[in-house]
DNA sequence: CATAAATAATACCGAACGGTATATATTTGC
DNA sequence: GCAAATATATACCGTTCGGTATTATTTATG
């Protein structure tokens, strides 16, 4: 890694947690600079402009939450375990989440989808692939028996993706753990009395 | 109503859009201004500074959106018809909600719960109004004899909400109104099946 | 160890920000 | 119809905004 590489990955990771709990029109440049210890300069001679480490910062995000998932579902055998194992995950890691900001998809979707359009393609795209993992897990269970052939695994994914952010959202601006775990318990019901055999 | 009445009324009216669009950091002064037609001078006229302007506009688009559930659900006689025409509200006017940017609930509250504290409150207070409108009609259901007596009538009626605004959050950042649709059927399978005797 | 290239700091730009004191219209009550 | 009170417009405040040209400092290379 160079130098500059180097110090690209340190602003984004000192920014992350910022642009995640100010959102991007609030976090500012002196937000970054104070964040890093660097100057203006030194961030636009790394980042074209703020939009681009806004992105970067996203991107940084979500690539993050995608390894942690795959180690979590990685550590299962079969589909059932992996599907519960995604859901666990937010079970064991929703406190350490909601103090850096909360849902980075969340917070991003909702800031994006009227008003910041160079971002809103890397939010479509982030939820889309996170659809395509579950989807993927249930054609797997389909296949080996685990799972009930004749449903719809794109349905299923979206319905369990719309419960784990619904359930943040409420469960964040409410103080309320519960209301979190009432919707992961809504998924898992979901996951072994309609999805698995 | 006097005249800063009206005009107070004037300035939410209009820019209620651009706050739901833009978000609280997002909107300016100027885009006040704009909305309306008027000068500083007599926006500050009218509120003490931009958080009153913010939180008044809130204010007022719950309330709108109390009202028009009020109405749905006051054309219903049962219980369970008047869940369904509340779900059913969203299937009706998601198109027009979207177009004002969404969900001002699921907006505010991604927005404010880490760094908007005069807004949180107001927040935190619309959706448990909400929960308990939900959590009175299964009650009403639970006497009548039209729902199950041994259902726990908080945690469902949070579960509907983590539905809806879940799914308006996927419908609207993918411009896939399935998506929440798809939820609301969910939402509406759990009140004939787990509610309903 | 000198040199060139890459990286960071300095100092600044114009514009937009939220907010306000003051002046001018416009209502309102008598 | 005329004051008094209310509401709106004007002109401006200091600050912060995102962004940049230039200078200084590191870092890698021969």
């Amino acid at each position: 890694m160079s130098k500059a590489e180097d110090t690209r990955a340190f602003i984004i990771e000192k920014t992350a947690p910022i642009f995640n709990t100010k959102g991007y029109a609030g976090t500012s440049l002196t937000d970054i600079t104070e964040a890093t210890g660097l100057t203006k300069g030194s961030i636009y001679g790394n980042f074209a402009n703020k939009d681009e480490v806004a992105i970067a910062v996203y991107d940084y995000h979500t690539c993050l939450l995608s390894k942690k998932l795959d180690e979590v579902i990685g550590g299962q055998e079969s589909a059932t375990g992996k599907l519960m194992a995604m859901t666990g995950y937010y079970r064991t890691n929703w406190k350490k989440m909601f103090e850096r900001g909360g849902c980075p998809i969340l917070n991003a979707s909702v800031e994006a989808d009227d008003n910041l359009p160079f971002l809103k393609k890397n939010v479509q795209t982030s939820i889309r692939n996170w659809a395509t993992r579950i989807t993927g897990i249930i054609e797997e269970g389909k296949k080996s028996g685990e799972f009930k052939k004749n449903i719809n695994a794109v349905d299923f994914s979206y319905n369990i993706i719309t419960l784990i952010e619904g359930g943040i959202m409420l469960a964040k601006i409410t103080n309320n753990q519960h209301l979190l775990f009432s919707a992961l318990d809504r998924a898992e019901l979901i996951i072994k009395v309609e999805i698995k055999k």
